[in-house]
DNA sequence: TATCTTATGTAACCTAAGTTGCCTTTAATC
DNA sequence: GATTAAAGGCAACTTAGGTTACATAAGATA
């Protein structure tokens, strides 16, 4: 069913481009294919990890959890792209920082940890990939730090359904009010109100399971 | 005065278990030396860099700023460390994203960018210096994304001023209750009220321009 | 010592956001 | 169509933290 071709068929479309053939020639003899449904929990916080993903396609959720179980989005990954907390849990074999949802039904490539290193002394398209990955990552993380330091709820809320309508390429998101608060790290409560008066400004359009993001 | 018997004893000091011998030879060549003094600003949001530093001694503190001008703590830098924000502004060559002060009189060396890549691609030792750099400071922001999001503020107020002292080596810490707001992004006002509690509580003493933890 | 500057104290008030409790609506399933 | 579970609406209240305004205190300097 998965057979070599199609290996090598999504990792060419998905690093062709970025990384040196003969890294290309290894990484499909090594690669792994998994793919995801919505919702799926892909990394807990705490696991131990032995393979690198790198997404297809689709889209992959990061947030960060707390010892009571409360969370807080981080950033997502889309196709090409690799979550360097992951790296970083392999290589110094400490265990996952972050959780990991898939959005959608996604698909991933899996490379196993012990590869890293070599690649990393071997293939200078795969130092660029890496460092690359890593400066995305840490944009990101300044990004969500102005996000909840200088940013009030209301504002936050209507960038996180912005970047809802960029990512799964609608206008219309399924999403409880929960799960928002959820995200936000905010509750339900309080998003349904600030819901509201996007909707009586004429922002937004509110539905059960159901929000339509108006003039996008 | 800045002989290279000095530059080299620095770098072999603060380098020199951590990189191979030829890259120490290079790095000799090349170093300048930069002493800072306690409120010095080195980098500011926006800057273009063309030197990476690494802290001899002393300790710099990163933060963000926004467009108000309003900051918030990132972490800090210390004898052995790099900024791999610097790294990351250097090798995409834009500006600065973090304010960069020194909080005593600190020494750095500073390397010209355009050796990096060659290094990078030379020197495994300093690959994995820049990863570890990396690694260390995404977790060091993942830590500060806790702290605003799942803290209150007389807690996180506790942690910077034991931070502070751990930081310094001193359980008298001489910042005003303004310089401390500004740091976790609060006000003056809110700051002073929250030290008062802690010195009613016996954990703190107040005193004009110096706070002094009991009990460390 | 007198004066000035800057830091700190404190009260009164305001506001964003969180909490509790309960009701209504929607849609799925029987 | 009736029943049920989950989602959303809403009011009343609480609280952390921010704001304003002014008083006092500690040093610094004349």
């Amino acid at each position: 069913m998965l057979s070599q071709e199609y290996k090598k068929e999504l990792i060419d479309q998905t690093l062709g481009y970025l990384l040196e053939d003969n890294l290309l020639v290894e990484m499909l003899q090594v690669a792994k294919v998994r793919e995801t449904h919505a919702h799926e929990i892909i990394v807990h916080v705490g696991d131990a990890l032995q393979m690198i993903p790198i997404v297809v396609n689709g889209s992959i959720k990061v947030s960060r959890e707390n010892e009571n179980g409360e969370e807080i989005l981080l950033y997502y990954i889309e196709g090409g792209d690799t979550c360097a907390m992951t790296l970083q849990c392999c290589t110094r074999k400490q265990n996952s920082q972050i959780k990991a949802t898939s959005m959608e039904s996604s698909l991933l490539l899996m490379f196993p940890v012990d590869h890293m290193e070599k690649w990393m002394d071997t293939y200078k398209s795969w130092r660029e990939f890496i460092l690359q990955s890593y400066q995305g990552r840490m944009m990101e993380l300044l990004d969500t730090i102005d996000q909840i330091a200088f940013m009030r709820l209301d504002e936050r809320l209507l960038k996180y359904l912005n970047d809802q309508v960029k990512l799964l390429g609608t206008t219309e998101i399924h999403h409880t009010h929960q799960e928002i608060a959820d995200d936000l790290h905010s509750s339900r409560v309080v998003i349904s109100r600030l819901l509201k008066q996007l909707e009586n400004k004429g922002i937004i359009s509110l539905h059960r399971n159901r929000i339509i993001l108006k003039d996008f």
